[in-house]
DNA sequence: GAGTACTAATGTCTGCACAGATCGGCGTCA
DNA sequence: TGACGCCGATCTGTGCAGACATTAGTACTC
């Protein structure tokens, strides 16, 4: 319902940079941006003044709107990450989340257990429960898989873990949309999650940590493929 | 520089909105935010279209620009951390940001004794003689820890994990503008970072990762009264 | 109660003036 | 002659003011 205009320009140069069609370095006029997408200056300003905010681009006087290199770039800004999964940097971009996933759930896990209200732990076992008989509808097993991962991060109390759990949902969806996961969900994963259930409501924290960690290994070994031949980024210093 | 007047616009807004002053379902108009700031037009909406990309405000037609709750906040954009660790919030957000370092770094420590190139070793070693040769000037020794951990976040290789080491600052420099931090660095945090050090350059993944671990247990043994009273977010499902 | 006209607010466009950073010319000095 | 530095010209983003378009609440009609 938003603005459409806006939000087109924003989309537009969003991806063509994070694509590297317009590379780290690359200038461009305000004045351009406007004929070139068909849309007015404050449209233009507007849109860079987001892409700014994301730490995409520059715009300094006389010289005009600069790309600014990948280290800049805000890797949590859900515009960068969506633009990311859907370009060549795809796999750098599912790598660095899955990793994060790995680092951050089993905390997450162990802190619900440790402080979450008992719902919590209530709504896990129902989730649970539902994969567990959700037999061949895969879509139907992976919107549960994430539901159930988004209420272990809300769960945490901690913010910013909950904060994390759209990004996780698109890696999610991400990889079913490749095919990636097998048709028949694993028992054995099926099991791990009642396990996390069931630790997180009965307020065992270590073993919350211990079987989410186990999950995250299952995952690691799920999708370990997809980037098998990315390189890391040289963090420049 | 700071003459950029939407910054202004912008901090202004923001400030009040993560402050609470501006309480989540607040409606606000452009035209009185024109009159109030003493801004055009222009500044406003830019600002406020930053605003929304951070998720802190809508704007709807024939409704107004609305302040949302925080739990659809970006926790990770800069500016939103900035404002809340000025907050009242800052308690909350303090613990949020320790526990995603207690989370992140020992990864951040394995992954970079698994892939980092030599100099990485090198340099972290390097960082960490300068820590123990520098006695008094605490201000000085925090910097080279500032400095030691984004190391080791970019190290990693991983964008996401690189991207907290602003952040991470933050927490670190504010920790010393609060006086929280011992004036003598104790002798047993600067062996735990030359272990680090040397565990990456060696390719001990498994001590890199034990080792920073119990670095952050000491940081959250310093840290944990801040956020003594202050209670967890009720994550709304 | 469903449909419709009204209206208030954001969305978009355009012309103008200002600010400040870069560039190039000019003069000075070695 | 050549290098350096000052200084104005110029270019581009920034901010302002006012207009029209669009749309989503709202109230009114039937």
């Amino acid at each position: 319902m938003p603005s459409r205009l806006h939000q087109k320009a924003l989309e537009s140069l969003g991806t063509r940079i994070v694509d590297g069609v317009l590379p780290a370095g690359h200038i461009m006029l305000a004045e351009d941006l406007e004929s070139e997408l068909g849309v007015s200056r404050s449209v233009v300003r507007e849109a860079v003044r987001v892409l700014q905010s994301a730490g995409l681009v520059q715009s300094t006087k006389r010289v005009g709107i600069k790309v600014l290199p990948r280290p800049t770039w805000n890797p949590y800004d859900p515009l960068v990450i969506r633009w990311r999964l859907r370009s060549s940097g795809r796999g750098a971009q599912l790598r660095s989340l899955t990793e994060m996933r790995v680092a951050v759930e089993p905390m997450a896990a162990e802190l619900a257990a440790d402080h979450a209200p008992e719902w919590v732990g209530e709504q896990l076992h129902d989730i649970a429960n539902k994969m567990r008989a959700t037999g061949q509808d895969a879509r139907r097993f992976q919107q549960l898989d994430v539901r159930f991962h988004a209420v272990v991060l809300a769960g945490s109390g901690n913010e910013m873990f909950a904060g994390l759990h759209d990004a996780v949902a698109e890696v999610l969806t991400g990889r079913q949309e490749m095919g990636l996961i097998p048709a028949h969900p694993h028992e054995e994963a099926i099991e791990l999650h009642l396990d996390v259930a069931e630790a997180i409501a009965l307020r065992r924290p270590a073993e919350a940590r211990e079987t989410m960690n186990e999950i995250m290994r299952a995952t690691i070994d799920e999708i370990h493929q997809e980037w098998a031949g990315t390189p890391r980024s040289d963090a420049g210093f």
